[in-house]
DNA sequence: AGCTGCAAACGAATGGGATTCGTTTTAGAA
DNA sequence: TTCTAAAACGAATCCCATTCGTTTGCAGCT
C-alpha cells in the first residue's frame, strides 16, 4: 500500500490530467482527476492543497505550452501583434478552460514575462510612461475579451436576439465560429496598433 | 404550513437577495439566500430550477438597474462613449459579481438592446456592414476586459511581479485602484473611437 | 548497518451544498 | 363548489472537496 517506489503524481501530471478533462467535458472534479491518474482522491493533497491550485497549475501549464514569453526582435508593431496573437492562441487551444481561469484574474509569471517584454517595446516606441500601463491594460482587455468571445459559441450573436436592422445584417454578414472571432480580433489589433502609434507620435 | 396567502418569493426577490450577498461576501449559497428571505432552501426551486439561473437573474437585474439601453441622441462618438461607460458602470456597481457572470458569456436581452442601438449608430457613421459586428465585438471586449480589471484588485499589477524596468516604472506611475482602472478604460475608449472614425473614413 | 525523518500513497470519515420528492395548504379558474 | 396548479415545507439523497490517521518506502546521518 504505502509510498510507491517511484512517485505516481506531480503537480504537472495532475494539471495535465485535469486539463484533458476540461478539454473534453468543460469541468473536472478531484475524483475524476484521481481516477484518470489511477490514484485515490486524497493522494492529490500531497502535491497541492486545494482545487483552486489545480486551476492555477492548468493556467500556468497552458502558457508554458504556448510559449507566451518567447520572442524574436523586429518592428515594434509586429512584436506587439505576434505576442498578443500567441497569448490568445494559448486560450484558443483550450477554450473550455477560459471560464475557469477568468473567474479570478491572477497574472501567472509566464504572462508577466510577456508584459515585461511588451512594456520595453512600447516604451522604446515612444509611449509615455504615464500611459504605458493603460495601454498594456487595453492589450489585456482585448485578448481576454477575444478569449471569452472564443469560448462562447455563436449563441451570443444569435440573429433572433437582435432587433435593429443594422445588427441583424451585421450578424448575417459576420459569418460564425472561429473565423468570425479571428477576424474580429485582427481588427481589434489593427485599431490598437494605430492608437499606440498615435500616442507615440504625439509625445515626440 | 402550506401555500402562503401572498407569495414570499419571486425571481427578482431571489436575485436581489443573492446580489446583496455577493456584494458583501463575493459568493452565495442557496441556503444563505433562503435564509435572507426567511424561507427554506427547497422553496426557491418553485421559482427557478438551478443556481445558474440565479446568476442569470442577477446579471439581468444589474443591467436593468443601470439602464444600459436608454440613450439620448447626439454625436456618434459621444453616443458610443456614453453607452460603453454605462455598460461598464453596471459591472462596477457590483464588482464581486463579475467573476460569476463572466464564467459564461450570455448576452442578456438588456445588453442586446444596447447593441442594437450601437449597431445603428455605427452604421450611420459609415462603418461597413462587413466590419460592424467585429467593431461591436471589440467594444464588448474592452468593456468586459475593463470589468475584469476592475474586479481584480491591484494584485494583478504588483511591482514585485515585474522584471523589466519599463514595466516597473509603468506600474509606479499608474497609480492604483479605481482611478487607474478608469483612466485605462478612457484611454481604450479614445483609441477605439479613433479607430472607428478611421474605418468610417476609409469606406467613404 | 541501523535509526530517523520525511514523502507519498491509502482509506475512512466529515461536512457542506445543490437538488429532488412527497406533502400540505391556498388561490384562482371552471 | 370543485378541481387544478402554485407555493411553501421538511426529509432525504447524492456529490464533492477536504482532513486525518495509517502505512510504507526512500534518503541521509551516525
Amino acid at each position: 500500500m504505502g509510498r510507491p517506489r517511484t512517485p505516481l503524481l506531480s503537480k504537472d501530471a495532475i494539471a495535465t490530467a485535469a486539463l484533458r478533462l476540461v478539454d473534453r467535458t468543460g469541468e473536472f472534479t478531484i475524483a475524476q482527476v484521481a481516477d484518470a491518474l489511477g490514484v485515490r482522491p486524497s493522494s492529490l493533497y500531497n502535491h497541492l492543497s486545494s482545487k483552486g491550485e489545480i486551476v492555477e497549475a492548468m493556467r500556468s501549464l497552458v502558457f508554458r505550452e504556448g510559449g507566451v514569453e518567447a520572442g524574436a526582435p523586429g518592428p515594434w508593431d509586429q512584436t506587439v501583434r505576434s505576442r498578443l496573437r500567441r497569448y490568445r492562441e494559448c486560450f484558443a487551444a483550450h477554450q473550455r478552460l477560459i471560464p475557469l481561469v477568468t473567474s479570478y484574474t491572477v497574472s501567472s509569471p509566464e504572462v508577466m514575462g510577456m508584459y515585461d517584454e511588451l512594456a520595453e517595446t512600447l516604451r522604446a516606441t515612444g509611449v509615455p510612461d504615464g500611459q504605458l500601463l493603460d495601454v498594456i491594460t487595453m492589450c489585456d482587455s482585448i485578448v481576454l475579451g477575444a478569449a471569452l468571445d472564443l469560448a462562447a459559441p455563436d449563441e451570443g450573436w444569435a440573429v433572433d436576439q437582435a432587433r435593429s436592422p443594422a445588427l441583424i445584417t451585421a450578424i448575417q454578414q459576420a459569418g460564425s465560429g472561429r473565423q468570425r472571432s479571428d477576424r474580429a480580433f485582427e481588427l481589434a489589433l489593427d485599431i490598437l496598433i494605430a492608437g499606440i502609434a498615435n500616442l507615440a507620435n504625439q509625445s515626440s
